[in-house]
DNA sequence: TAGAATCATGTAAACGTTTACATGTTATAA
DNA sequence: TTATAACATGTAAACGTTTACATGATTCTA
């Protein structure tokens, strides 16, 4: 039916391997017999069955990915990156998502490492005491972590230095004459790398003097739901700043801080954290830290194809990070341009609770 | 080294038949040496290997996607339904981006089935006259393309109504009171379907009485570069509203209108497609056609696993599209409000060639 | 022109599974 | 009891490749 190897020879007068010579330009062959072979392969249109070339070479020319989900641009791009990569160095990649369900993880990698990938690249929620890596580690998989920021622990990794870069993002809000500051992290994407950003911006509040800043965790899946928000903004000391963890909850929370009738930066700073491109087309540009994903991808691909060849070992690589100022974070409001001036008419049910 | 059936056969003193069995609960075994060798399995951390398996039961298990890039949301939210929908009925998905480069389509294609996917989800260029849909076609290899709209020829799609939708596009643009509207469509992505929305546009427009509206192709992988807008706009009959055939476009268009310094939707009225989530959040918000992408993915995998298992043929499934109305849609500007008006002091200079 | 060297090709085993078939064991029926 | 059925397990071939080794043909060297 599917013709194969053996199809082949048999129709062009010669052995397999003769076939698996041409097909491989490995080993001589006489150029008039190469020529007939191949011929045959177009006339059957053969395409050599790569199962079974795995199965004896033990090599799949496959690479597995594992991120939380494609629907933020931040992972898609990285996917991107890996994409690209990947098949200039002639692997394929499988992906899955694991929609930020961490009990999700073992089951996934263990399906990609069933399939034989030859190694890993993941984002996993928590990466220093994870039993799945270390059990990885122990078989001598190979894989890098990619947006992970293991502190202790010594993984391979590609990723910003996120601690740096929230003690940044802290800074820049003081400079800009901010006092009354606050972060959101998002619940269901709680992850180190949230947990660094946090470290990071509360390091640097504390050595502008401000301490203890309020941190609310919404679950951006369904924001109406959460009202932790609403409660930081009805109160007199509400900040003037917030922080969130990535892009995607910035512009989440933007769309409803406008809903509480407060505008940004006017009323609010924003800054978000990854550079995802629909951050810069949002009316005002939103402030952020931009992380070069796509590169990030690039990378992680290369250093693992260096730990497969053998010619390199675990190791962070770090990537430079920037602050895109401007746009969502402007200076502190006057005290006068009160944060809860507009609040719609349905504000006192939304606050009595 | 890395265990196999074998070596779990031995140490749970069983042939490989009895592991086989117990590994896929298949045949019968007596419940004592079952768990005998489910222990056995776990003490040596086996895991089937299944490109073993593969080559054997010639089932993979895995199904292989084609998109042009992971870099638009569109495609990116089309994925993570396949991906869902894949795992969900026990499938890995192997996933390659063209790039909008039609030419490695046919690589990209071989590639995935060399790796023996059992189907594939592809978005192609081009899908009406395609060498390689009817080499596939030809050799009873199941695909379903997604977002292609074939007209007269049977093959299976996912899709909206492309040209309805671009009827709508029309219809809602004249409702507002626009007679000078024109069309920008991608060059790097010039595509049947952006090609059918044009077509139901143009049709929608001659219906109102308006013939020959402008069309422009951009490349938008370096918009700064075509002037084709610009030179549109410098004309004294330039459009008050503009089709765009996708959203990315739309975002793009909006900035270099902006740059021009119009005001959107004062001055120009640009309606997308695609509804993409970035689109909820630019101020003001993208008017555009919303496909439910993420569904269609999924879609896609169904119907895909149908073909597969012989449930159902070639068919082409439409899914209903949205207008998103409002936002960067508005009624057509009073004549003292002319485009022109702010252009930027560079303008003479740009439109002197 | 004999022998060695090189070249072209073939033979067959191996990769890790699954599974049809064979075989041995135990329970059931007469 | 014995014949038979049902069950548990093993044997070995097959899937489509690659590749070490063997072999026969050709070319080279002296």
């Amino acid at each position: 039916m599917v013709p194969t190897i053996k199809s082949v020879a048999k129709r062009a007068g010669v052995s397999t391997a003769t076939v698996s010579r041409v097909i491989n330009e490995h080993g001589r062959v006489r150029p008039a017999t190469a020529e007939r072979v191949r011929e045959t392969i177009v006339a059957l249109n053969f395409r050599p069955n790569i199962i079974g070339r795995s199965l004896k070479t033990a090599r799949t020319g496959t690479l597995g990915v594992m991120i939380p989900t494609l629907a933020n641009p931040v992972f898609a791009d990285a996917v991107a990156g890996i994409q690209d990569a990947a098949r200039a160095a002639g692997y394929a990649i499988v992906i899955t998502a694991t929609d930020y369900r961490s009990d999700d993880e073992v089951a996934s990698v263990h399906t990609m490492l069933s399939n034989r990938v030859e190694g890993l690249i993941l984002t996993v929620a928590e990466a220093e005491n994870n039993a799945l890596l270390d059990q990885l580690d122990a078989e001598g998989i190979r894989y890098v972590l990619l947006y992970n920021q293991p502190c202790s622990h010594p993984r391979s990794t590609v990723t910003v230095d996120n601690i740096a870069a929230g003690r940044l993002v802290a800074e820049h809000l003081v400079a800009l004459g901010h006092r009354r500051i606050g972060m959101v992290t998002g619940d269901p994407s709680a992850s180190d790398r949230a947990d660094a950003r946090r470290t990071g911006f509360i390091a640097g509040l504390r050595d502008a003097g401000i301490h203890h800043p309020p941190v609310v965790e919404v679950d951006f899946m369904n924001m109406e739901r959460s009202d932790g928000l609403r409660r930081l903004f009805s109160t007199p000391s509400a900040p003037t700043a917030l922080f969130c963890s990535n892009d995607a909850l910035a512009i989440a929370v933007i769309g409803l801080l406008r809903g509480l009738g407060m505008s940004v930066p006017r009323d609010v700073s924003i800054i978000g954290f990854d550079g995802i491109s629909i951050g810069e087309f949002i009316e005002p540009r939103l402030a952020t830290i931009e992380q070069p994903s796509r590169e990030m991808g690039e990378t992680a691909v290369r250093h693992l194809l260096d730990r497969l060849s053998g010619d390199a070992s675990q190791q962070a690589i770090i990537l430079a990070h920037r602050l895109r100022p401007g746009g969502t974070a402007g200076p502190v409001p006057h005290r006068d341009f009160a944060p809860l001036r507009n609040l719609p008419p349905n504000r006192n049910k939304d606050l009595k609770p």
